[in-house]
Parts: C-alpha cells; structure tokens; sequence
DNA sequence: GTTTTAGGTTGCAACTAAAAACTTATTTTT
DNA sequence: AAAAATAAGTTTTTAGTTGCAACCTAAAAC
C-alpha cells in the first residue's frame, strides 16, 4: 500500500508539461489509457490485452484513479469485478494521445493504426491533430513563434 | 557503453502508440524536447535548464538522435560545442507536446504556461489543439467513436 | 602553459520494473 | 453444499534503471 507517490520534479517553471508528466509519464500509462478509451474497463481485460505485469499494471491503475484521470469503481452485479472508467479529466487526454499514435503511424512503422477514431455523424476518420491559429487556419511550426507572457498581455493591450 | 536499448514491446497491435512511446516514453524525453523547442541546444544548456543528471541526459539525448528525432552535429566555430537541433520528425511532435502541456495546464495547477506558442503572423496564441472531423468541425468525445479499418473499406466503397 | 569550458564517462547506492507464485473474496459448476 | 473457477490484487525474488558525484578528454581562453 504504502509505495511513495514519486513526484518527478520537473522544474514547475510555468509550463504544463511537468505537471502532464508527473500523472502520464510513467512507461504504461498511455497504453493503459488507450485500453480504457478502447472500452476495456476490467483487471483482467486490461493484463491480457496489454500484456503488462499485473502488478505494475495494479500500480499504474492506482496512479490514474489518484490523478483522477480513471475512476474506480466497483460493479454492483459482480461484486468480484471493479470497474476502471475514463473521468472528464481523461478523456481530456484524447487529443494527447491521438497526436501521439498519429506520430508514431507517419513516423513509424508506417501501419495505420487500428481501430479508427471516426466522426459519429459520418464515421468518416478525424483529421490529423495539428497545431491552429486563434482563427482556425491550421499552422506549421516555421507560422510559429514563442512570445513570453508578459509582451503578450502588452499586446493586447495594444 | 554497452546498455541495452530497451524495446517496451508494447505489442504492436496496430497502433502508432507503441511505437511512439518506444521514441518518447522516458521520464525526461519531452521535457529534453520542449528544451529543443525552446531553442535550446546545447548539452550544458539543457543540463542546467532541466536539472537531469550528466548521464540520463547523455542517454536520452543518444537515443533520441538515434530516433531521429533530433540531429547531432559539431559546431564548425567551437569545436568543443555540439548542436543538437530538431529533426522535421522531431517537429511533427509538437501537436503531441502542446496538446499535453495544455492538458497540464487546463487540468493541473491551473497556471499559464510560459512561453506561449502563437502566430506569427498576429502574435496571438493558437488555438487549444483537439480533434477535429474531417470538414474541420471540432469534436467532442461523445461525437466520437472507434472504426474497424475493414469496416471504412467497407465504407469508403459505398 | 595553466585554467576554464564543453561534452561526455564511470562507479556505486538506491530505486523501480517484471515474472511468477500466492491470496482473498466472490461467483459458478457439479 | 462442496469443489472449481474467476477477478483483482499482493508478495517475493531477480533484473534493470536512475541519479549523484567524481572523473576524463579535447578544445578554447587567458
């Protein structure tokens, strides 16, 4: 039970990202995420799908559930049987880990991944997650720039 | 020099994820990235930017030239210095980033994260990334749902 | 030519991950 | 009702990874 929550310390210089790491940057994390926006929801399903250890996995689910990205919760038909589900808060992680699997299939190995995310309305696949202006025009990184804080609330003020 | 480049086996089931995270699933590999981002270059630079030890950095660095993700090469000026610059791989990875920095930001401490990425052409801050359809519509999770690549086949021939 | 800087490497202690066997509570089967 | 199976963990042991501190080597500065 007593197993130190290690808080990575990433420097909390005003960026999200440390903060992003410290609840997903463990190794299964987004794997076990994926298994959970797949509709697995069970132990069980989970270790054999997966593949991982069942008590890193164990550890892992308790990590989310404490980071409020999955709920815990136990089935009241079955009362051996918890079920693990997605909290606002993860499924706020959907564009993340779309970016991440659309990397890896252009960069990769090049296989598409199955299955799809699809439009409901026209399950037609999504478009690739990319970087938009404030007007939606979709950006490239040399459209890009870094501004610091302070000149953009100068800026608009302007 | 000899340590094992290690592989997850994250079973490749189709899916861009696990090859994406054999890349960029270390604790230190985004926070080393968003350096590169921020135009860091240099392995003292980064080292006392990040705080990592002398010997991950090393590592990780090694490995994500070995991805491809960054590029290594001697400075021609200083020839003590060396340039680790992005890749257009490493690149296509800032959706990935941006999207969990801003998860961090949105659902963490709350606190804007600085610098902030924008348009050059305007200055002003580009648009929180998340999924779009196809026409450009954002989406929703519960506009969403998973496709069996067989079944858009299927589909697309209809 | 001595010192400083850049980019590492090495040795070692502490920690973390993984595989396999075990546990405990609940269902299901006989 | 007893035995077998299932779900969700825990424990044990072994192997691998992380991180600090000290060291090293080549090039540049003084």
């Amino acid at each position: 039970m007593g197993e130190l929550i290690e808080k990575l310390d990433l420097g909390d210089d005003e960026c999200g990202l440390p903060t992003a790491l410290a609840a997903m940057g463990e190794r299964w994390s987004f794997m076990i995420l994926r298994a959970a926006f797949n509709g697995l929801k069970h132990f069980e399903e989970m270790q054999s799908s997966l593949g991982i250890a069942r008590n890193i996995l164990a550890n892992r689910l308790g990590r989310l559930v404490e980071s409020e990205i999955l709920e815990r919760q136990p089935c009241p038909d079955d009362r051996r049987k918890i079920e693990y589900k997605l909290t606002e808060k993860g499924m706020a992680l959907l564009p993340a880990m779309i970016a991440l699997r659309q990397w890896g299939e252009r960069w990769g190995t090049g296989i598409p991944s199955n299955p799809v995310l699809c439009d409901k309305r026209d399950r037609h696949p999504v478009e690739d997650i990319r970087v938009h202006a404030h007007d939606g025009r979709p950006l490239d990184w040399h459209d890009l720039m870094w501004v610091d804080q302070s000149e953009l609330v100068a800026e608009a003020a302007e």
